[in-house]
DNA sequence: CTGAAAGCGCTTACAG
DNA sequence: CTGAAAGCGCTTACAG
C-alpha cells in the first residue's frame, strides 16, 4: 500500500525533496522526469533511486502549468454504447507501456456538452484529444486542433489538415451487409438510419447502401428511414414500417441496439425472423451473440480503432503535423437473424 | 463559438489581462473567480464584463496548484455495464448548476488498475472522488479519504468514518426476489453469483437470499453458484447447472447481463422460459425490456444513487466531516421470465 | 472593501 | 553534463 500523507498535500513529495535526497539540482530531477536529453547515466540512476525511495509523484497540475500533463482527453457521446468500451480497450492497451493516462468525457450526443467538455480538457492542459463520433462543426474542430494534438474517430474530414482521423469503412459496410441478404434472396432491403445532422458517418453508410442496392439493380427498393436515439423513437419508426403498406423483407439497421428493439417489436406483431423480416445490425457487440437475438452484424474492431487513434496522438503531441487518415476495414458477421 | 488563438497559451487570457481590463488587482479578480468573501458589487460586476468580454476561462492547472481546481474524479469498473450509465445521468444531473465537473476512469475490475487511477486523480487535484464498486481494501479506502474528500457507490461500509456511502438495500433485493418467486410457485430457488473477493455487496445480497430462503422454510434448497465476469465462464456455470443432476426451477442472477446469458445457454438447451426455469435478473437496464428478453429484474434506480453520491460530495469538499450512509429502496419489475 | 507580494511544484532557457 | 534562477497562472495570508 502507497503511503498517504494525513495532511492535504503540506508534506507531498517534490521535484525538491527528491534533489534534496540524490544530491543534486532540481533542475537535474526534471530532466530525469521527462526523459529529457542530457544527462548522464550516473545522475540518472541516482535520481531514480530517490524517487523510489521517497515515492515520488510529479504533481500534474504543476507540470500542466509549464510544460506537458500526461494526460490525454476522450470524449465519447454515449457511455451505453458497448461498442465504445472496445474502443476504450484499444486506447487502454496502447497506452499501457507509455507515461499517458486518459481522462474521460462523456457528451451525451450534445452538442453543446461537448463542446463545454472540450473546453474544460483545455482548460485542465490535457495533451491532446480523442473524439468519438464528435458532434462540433468544421470550423471549431479545426479551431481546437489548432491548438491541441487531436484525432477523431468516427468523423470523416479526408481534407482535414489540422487533426487526425480514424474509421471504419462505413460504405463498404453498407455494401457488405447488401450483398450478403441479397445473396440470401433478399430483395426488398431498407435502411433504418439515424436522424443526426452532425454524423458524417451516417452519411458514408447511406451512400454506401444506396450504391450497392443500385449495383444489384434494386434502385426501386430503395428506402431509407431515420429514427431518433431513444427506444420510444425507435419504437415507433419500426411500428410504423412494420405495418405496411409495403414491408420490406429486410432491415438493416443503424446500430446493435437499434437492431435488437427492431427483433422486440417485430417478434410482438407476430413477425418471424428471418421468415418474414430479416435483420442485420452494425458493431457486432456482444449481444448479438445471445440465441434470443443471434443478430447478423457487421464487425468494425473497435479494439483497433481505438488503438491507432491512441497511437496517431501521441505522434502529433510529439511534433508530426502532417495529417493521417486510417481506414479499418469491416467484416461481416453472419447469424440466424439474416437466414443464416 | 469561442474565439481560440493559435498559439499554444502564450496569449491565453489570464486573471492577469481580466485584471488590467477593468483596473483591478489580480486578487480581486481571484475572488470574484471563487466567489469569496469580501467584494463589493461594484467590483464584481466590473470583473464579470471584463471575464465576458475577453472570454476568460480559468486554467485548471494553476488554480489546482493553490486551491481547488473544480473537478471531481469518478472510477467505474466497467463501461459495459448499462447501470453505470444511470449512475452518471444521475451525477450529471447534480453537477448541473454548479460549477464543478467530472472526469472518468475506468477500472476494468481491476484493483491494480483502480489504485492507479485514484493515485492518478490525487495527482491532478480532483477535489473529490466518487469510487463505483470499489476493489480496493478498507486500508487503502480510508487512506485515500483521509487526504480527499469520497463517496464510495456500492460499498457497504456502514462503520466507515472517513467517507460516505451510497447504497442500494442489496439484502432487501434478494428478499423481494426471492419472495416474487415464491409468490409464483417456485420453491427450488438458486442465485447466480460473482466470484469476486472484494465486493460487498455481493456478500449483502447473497445475505438477503439466504435469509429469505430460509425466512420462507426453503433453506435446503439454498443454492449459491459464483461464476466470472467473462460470457464464457458465465456459460459454463449455467450449462453445468442446467445439465443436473438437481435442476432448479428458478434462478436469480446476480445482474441483467448475466441473466441474459443464462436465457441465451437455456434457450439453446431447449428449456422454455419461464416453464422450465424461471429467470430473474437485477438493475433493469433497458435490455430487459425486449420482447425476446422479457426479463423480470430489480430496478436500483442508478441516477437517484448518482444525484446522491455528488451531492454528497460536494458537502463534504465544502468541510463537512461526519460521514453519512445513503441506502435506495429497490423494486422488483416483473416481466415474462419468471411467469409474470 | 482592496491590493502588493509570496508561493504552489514544476519546466525552460541560459550560463558554467 | 549540471545547476541557479525566472516564470507559468493562479490563491492566500497580510497590510492598508
Amino acid at each position: 500500500m502507497a503511503e498517504i500523507k494525513a495532511t492535504r498535500g503540506s508534506d507531498r513529495i517534490t521535484i525538491k525533496d527528491v534533489a534534496t535526497d540524490a544530491g543534486v539540482s532540481v533542475a537535474a530531477v526534471s530532466k530525469v522526469l521527462r526523459d529529457a536529453y542530457g544527462v548522464s547515466d550516473g545522475l540518472r540512476s541516482k535520481v531514480r533511486a530517490s524517487m523510489d525511495k521517497l515515492n515520488y509523484r510529479p504533481l500534474a497540475s504543476a507540470r500542466g502549468m509549464r510544460g506537458q500533463t500526461y494526460t490525454l482527453g476522450l470524449i465519447l457521446p454515449d457511455i451505453r454504447n458497448p461498442f465504445f468500451s472496445d474502443i476504450l480497450a484499444g486506447i487502454n492497451t496502447a497506452l499501457e507501456r507509455t507515461p499517458y493516462r486518459l481522462m474521460l468525457g462523456i457528451s451525451q450526443s450534445t452538442t453543446h456538452i461537448e463542446e463545454g467538455l472540450v473546453d474544460s480538457m483545455i482548460d485542465s492542459q490535457m495533451d491532446g484529444l480523442i473524439l468519438i463520433g464528435t458532434a462540433e462543426d468544421q470550423g471549431r474542430l479545426e479551431a481546437t486542433a489548432a491548438i491541441k494534438p487531436m484525432v477523431a474517430i468516427g468523423h470523416f474530414a479526408p481534407q482535414s489538415g489540422g487533426y487526425d482521423t480514424v474509421n471504419n469503412d462505413d460504405q463498404l459496410s453498407a455494401q457488405l451487409v447488401v450483398r450478403h441478404l441479397v445473396g440470401n434472396g433478399y430483395r426488398h432491403i431498407a435502411m433504418l438510419s439515424l436522424a443526426s445532422h452532425t454524423s458524417t458517418i451516417i452519411e458514408e453508410r447511406e451512400l454506401g447502401y444506396r450504391r450497392e442496392m443500385i449495383e444489384q439493380d434494386l434502385g426501386s427498393f430503395i428506402n431509407v428511414l431515420r429514427a431518433g436515439q431513444t427506444p420510444r423513437e425507435i419504437q415507433a419508426a419500426t411500428r410504423k414500417l412494420l405495418q405496411g403498406p409495403v414491408i420490406p423483407e429486410a432491415l438493416f439497421c443503424w446500430t446493435d441496439f437499434i437492431a435488437l428493439e427492431v427483433i422486440s417489436v417485430a417478434t410482438e406483431m407476430g413477425l418471424r425472423i428471418p421468415e418474414d423480416l430479416a435483420i442485420v445490425g452494425h458493431d457486432n457487440t456482444r449481444h448479438c451473440d445471445f440465441a434470443q437475438n443471434s443478430l447478423t452484424s457487421v464487425d468494425q474492431s473497435g479494439e483497433l480503432l481505438g488503438l491507432k487513434s491512441a497511437r496517431l496522438l501521441i505522434e502529433r503531441i510529439k511534433g508530426r503535423t502532417k495529417s493521417e487518415h486510417f481506414v479499418v476495414e469491416p467484416r461481416i458477421v453472419v447469424r440466424q437473424s439474416s437466414g443464416g
